[in-house]
DNA sequence: CATTGGCACTCGAACGCCGCGAGTGCCAGG
DNA sequence: CCTGGCACTCGCGGCGTTCGAGTGCCAATG
């Protein structure tokens, strides 16, 4: 009884804390709250969850603050995941089906993101392994250059040129385009690389070297990570909000964003669609984004996400108002992304 | 020869403020630059610059900043553009021709553009219009879907979703293929509209509904003007530089920042490779810059640039060295994509 | 007539001081 | 276990003062 209380105060601080910004005294706690008890009560339940380091005053004489262990508690068990509103999940529809392209699914899926969070958002590109090739295409360039064009089924579309050591002739590209489509055609390529490596056996030993060469730079498509650092990030407007509250000045912040293979560890482990990452405070794993906290998710059909999302905002953040955007906005993406 | 050393005091403040950020006043200048001549005199040119309407103080009694009409004196009478260093030539070249894709190139070309001009840095897409078409491919997806694949000689790849009414043939599709390459391959888009508009005549009635699509799909490609806002920003963490100085606080540059089409039309005119566009100031035509300078310029082969690319950052600049980098960039990026 | 040293003046930044008030911890009584 | 009362703490904002960089003006000088 004494215990619920307890929590029901750390939440009503929580709650207060993040609409207003400022310290929650005792007094505004119970004039806002209906808890039923006076100040001084209230009080003696802070000072017992000082003790247990849930919250903290940044001076005596202050009001209380929550701190990252307080708001870990907060989000484990004294809230739930938000849903949206009946008009933004009509706003995230119709944004989203006018977009042409993966470019512009991505663009527009930050922007939204970013909009209904008021925070920045971070959007990663499929990640080229785990999605299904749709068509793989050569292109002749010149006599000794080829161009191989890779189109996934998420829509992402990957290109390398290959060069020859000798001219090919059309024929012979015609048919190296038909094996290598018939060999990794509707599969991840992850799964298609057996038949890329009995391919070119399939081939006179003078007309290996393209067919080599060509597996080779599929291959190094899936291995390659830089291709798969590709993320976006929007509304770095939001970090205004940084600024006029205290400490965290934007500098660092704003290099850790430009960072995008730092920003991938971050949303990293969230590889599943269906579970959402939430990591407050000093649970961040990077050193430069003090006072941060970052809500992420996985996208994509099926339980192997296509790739991530997620936001990072101040600790002071609406945890369960982010959390059911940037949930939402990860299942329409993966929706859209399924259709197209 | 007044007329000279007044101009060469101009020179000094405007070298002074950019290098300390603080108002310089008679005594320290006469300390710092070789004029020869007593604080006294040097107080009397700056009572004249001022009455020109060159520089201006804060407040009574502090040194003098220059203004907007005194930047552009500056940069336009003197000063001259500074040409990179060895070492920072052979760093763009060796980062340049690391990059693999038109992505990368363009990325690449950003963060050296921001690394160099401690600046923020735009980079804008090659604009579709401009290049040439390498080569056209269409892919289908299902019976009547088709997958317009658009390959342009910059590197650009742009791809379109054709929905056709019923199904078409793989002999139909093939056919299609080779017409629309013979069409326009080697040309700009622009340059073919012709040969394309002839193009459904050539097929058999009953044919002539996906042709017409996908000559729709083309011509839309470069009339639209949404896929010519590709830009990338990067070097936002320079924008802490403003902070620390006064006044202009970051919230309206991150949003102008995310605004592209803003960015486009701010970076815009600069179309010829050649030219250097430097805005100062009050020059800037767009609100949320106040105190804010951009120095741009276009790159690609020929006259006519593929695209723009930049920087903005605070009036307060290093003009000289920061027009070498964005003259040198463009340069070095033109050359690459020629030869790619 | 341009230049210069001298001098009085101005005014913002920095500093220290003080009072206010929100908020606390503790205690004794219900 | 709760509550009202009370003394205490301490950051914040306002105020006055000092300090000094920098100015404008003037009279003297080559």
């Amino acid at each position: 009884m004494v215990e619920d209380r307890k929590l029901a105060v750390l939440r009503a601080i929580v709650e207060d804390y993040v609409a207003t910004q400022e310290p929650v005294g005792s007094k505004s706690l119970v004039e806002r709250h209906q808890l039923g008890v006076s100040p001084a009560t209230v009080r003696n339940d802070m000072a017992a969850l000082e003790e247990e380091g849930l919250i903290a005053q940044p001076h005596t004489s202050a009001g209380r603050i929550p701190t990252d262990k307080g708001y870990r508690m907060f989000v484990d068990r004294l809230s739930q995941v938000k849903p949206l509103s009946v008009a933004e999940k009509r706003a995230i529809t119709t944004l989203l089906e006018g977009a042409v392209d993966l470019d512009d699914v991505v663009q527009r899926s930050v922007r939204l993101l970013a909009q209904l969070t008021r925070q920045v958002a971070i959007v990663q590109y499929p990640v080229l392994s785990r999605s299904s090739v749709r068509h793989v295409e050569l292109v002749t360039l010149t006599g000794t250059r080829l161009l191989l064009v890779l189109i996934l089924s998420t829509g992402r579309v990957e290109q390398r040129i290959l060069e020859l050591p000798k001219p090919i002739s059309d024929d012979a590209v015609a048919l190296l385009r038909s094996r290598l489509n018939q060999a990794v055609t509707g599969q991840r390529l992850v799964d298609a690389a057996e038949a890329l490596a009995a391919l070119p056996d399939m081939f006179d030993h003078q007309d290996r070297t393209p067919v080599s060469l060509a597996v080779a730079a599929l291959v190094a498509a899936i291995s390659d990570h830089r291709s798969d650092e590709r993320v976006v990030v929007g509304g770095t407007a939001n970090l205004a909000q940084f600024g006029d509250g205290f400490e965290v000045s934007i500098r660092p912040l704003l290099e850790a964003l430009e960072e995008h293979v730092v920003l991938l560890r971050l949303l990293g482990e969230a590889t599943t669609p269906s579970t959402l990452t939430v990591r407050i405070g000093s649970e961040v794993p990077y050193e430069g984004l003090g006072g941060t906290s970052i809500v992420a998710t996985g996208y994509g059909a099926g339980d192997e996400a296509f790739g991530t999302l997620g936001i990072v905002g101040p600790t002071r953040m609406d945890y369960p108002g982010t959390m059911g955007s940037v949930r939402a906005v990860a299942r329409y993406l993966s929706k859209i992304l399924d259709e197209g």
